[in-house]
Order: C-alpha cells, then structure tokens, then sequence
DNA sequence: TTGACTCCCATAATATCCCATGATAATCCA
DNA sequence: TGGATTATCATGGGATATTATGGGAGTCAA
C-alpha cells in the first residue's frame, strides 16, 4: 500500500522549478507514470495533485455526474481547466504554472502535504495556519478517530 | 498474537539515529514489513508508532469518516501530514525527522514504551514524570478496575 | 535577440550501507 | 553447577548513495 504521506518544505527557485520529494516520486511512479496532474483546491487556497489513480477517480466521478445534470458540465469544464499534467525532469523537478502559483499564494517556497491518496501544496506560512485550525477540529471529534484516540476511549469506558 | 511489550532507552546518536528495540522490531516484521509510522500524539509530548496493522486501522476510521467531509478533511490532514513511514537500516535504526524530535522535547535519548498494538516514544525524563501521574490516577481509580482484581492487590501490597 | 523551457552537470547536506566493538544474554558442555 | 563459548544487541564510525538545489549550455519559438 503506498500513499502519501508526511510533508516536507522545498525551495521553488529562480527558474520557477521545485523538487518534488523523493517518497512522492515513489509513490506517483508506482502509479506507472514519472508525473503528476494538479488542480486548484476547490475549498482552500492550495494545489491538490496526485497521480494516474487519483486523475482517473475524478474522471470517473464527473462521468458519473454527468448522467444527471446539465450543470456539471460547467464544472467539469473548469476541472479539466485549470487541471494540469506535469512531468518532472531527471532530478524530480517541475514548474509550476502561473495560475496555480497565483491560487495558492506561493512565492518562493513551498510545503508539499501528503493526504493518503492525493497531496497539497501550500505556502508553508498558509499551511501553519491551516494546521492549528485542523488540529483543534481532529481533538473535538476525537471520540470518532478510532485507534489514534485509544487512550481516551479506554479511559471512557472506564469511567 | 505479537503485541508491543515492556519499554527500553536507547541513545540517539551523533548522527541522529537510534535504535528500535529487538522485540518491537519482531512485532514489526510479524506485520510483515520492517518499518514504522510514527505520528505525534495528539494527547502529549510523545510520538506514537506502530507497524502496518496501525496504519491500516488509521486509514480505515478515516474512510469511515468520509461522511463527515468537513471533519474528514481536518483529520486527514493532522494525520497524514505528520505522520512518517522510516524503514530501519539493517541493524534496527532510523533517523527521526526534526518535527517528531521537537514534538517530544527528544535530546540525545529516547525510551520506546509498548502499548499492545502501538507503541510510544518519550524523552525519558517526561516520561517519567507521566508515569507517576498516571500511577496516581490509576489508584484513584481502582476500584473501577473491577475484573482485573490483581491489580488491586498488587497496588496495595506495594502502598 | 530575447525569454521560456529543457537537459545536463556540480555540489553540499543528508541519509543509508557496511563493518567493528563492547556489553549482555543465551547456550552448551564437561 | 559453573565456566566457557556463542548469539544477540545497541552503538560508533568510515564509506557510499541519494536528494535538493544552483547554475551552464543548448533548443525552440516569437
């Protein structure tokens, strides 16, 4: 099973290129393929991206919406957009479009966040910020995590 | 069935590495792969481990959270993003990456504390002082411990 | 030519591999 | 039983590989 996972901080240099780290190449070339496909988040000021499974997931879910409304057409329109399909050179890096940049407020440094079966890219600053927010919601539905709660969930039933 | 056993200090060294202990690496490898996930425990200054059955557990609670989008979308986030996949060299070691060091106040030791099916990393000294803590909430407690009576009458021998 | 984009190489920092050692625990044998 | 031999383990250190990142040179198009 690979995913992504953890997060690392890379430097988008003076030519626009950024590295994408070594463990996501692992997982997007296990998918079959040296790139990546990225796309604007549509709830957050930041880039979602992933490989062959997640591009084929979307596509099969906007076929699927298709079927009913006419509306999704707009929406899928601008999913496939603003969708881009990048493969990075020999030393893993790629550049990023001036759009996407632009969305996700990047400047010269950027935090790439693995989320199982996709990844963000944040500004690291925007991402901190984003984080301490996650995190307070992740502690008040705690009781429904599971595993990761286990402590508190023994001491509950307990008591 | 191989659960995570007893608890051992091991030094971190020069380089930043140190040891997991034999016996946990044993569970590990009974999981069938020879490394770990370590995550910050969202309840103190320590690190949370364990091997493939963790993980899995993780990734399924969060699917079946899929329901909850909004919540989903924070928890997913806290979890995968710090959460580190380090496979051990030959003689049992890995480095552990600065965020996880900083979150549990790590130095130049580490003590690996087994808790069935996951285990924890502390800075001794914290460790310590947890320890006693939690043997004074487990006596204020005791008389909820119920089937378990051999406890009682270990803490009592001991008072 | 100019600017945008590749391809290729250089480098420094880091991580990993491999071997050596000392300590402790387990085994064996007279 | 007791003493010696073997394993196992944590840890140190040298050598090698990987990674992120900077920069030069070539390509292509406007």
């Amino acid at each position: 099973m690979k995913i992504f996972l953890s997060s690392a901080v890379n430097k988008i240099d003076a030519k626009g290129r950024i590295s994408i780290p070594a463990t996501f190449r692992t997982v997007l070339e296990f998918q079959g393929y040296p790139g990546v496909y990225l796309f604007p988040s549509f709830t957050s000021k930041s880039i979602d991206g992933g490989g062959l499974e997640l591009i084929n997931q979307i596509s099969e879910s906007v076929e699927r919406m298709q079927l009913f409304a006419e509306e999704t057409d707009a929406l899928s329109t601008s999913l496939f957009a603003d969708t881009y399909n990048l493969s990075y050179d020999q030393d893993g890096r790629i550049s990023l479009p001036e759009s996407l940049m632009e969305h996700a407020n990047l400047k010269n440094k950027a935090i790439f966040v693995g989320q199982g079966r996709k990844f963000q890219v944040w500004n690291p600053n925007d991402f901190e910020e984003f984080k301490e927010k996650a995190k307070v919601k992740a502690l008040e539905h705690r009781n429904l995590i599971g595993p990761v709660g286990l402590n508190k969930v023994k001491f509950e039933e307990i008591d």
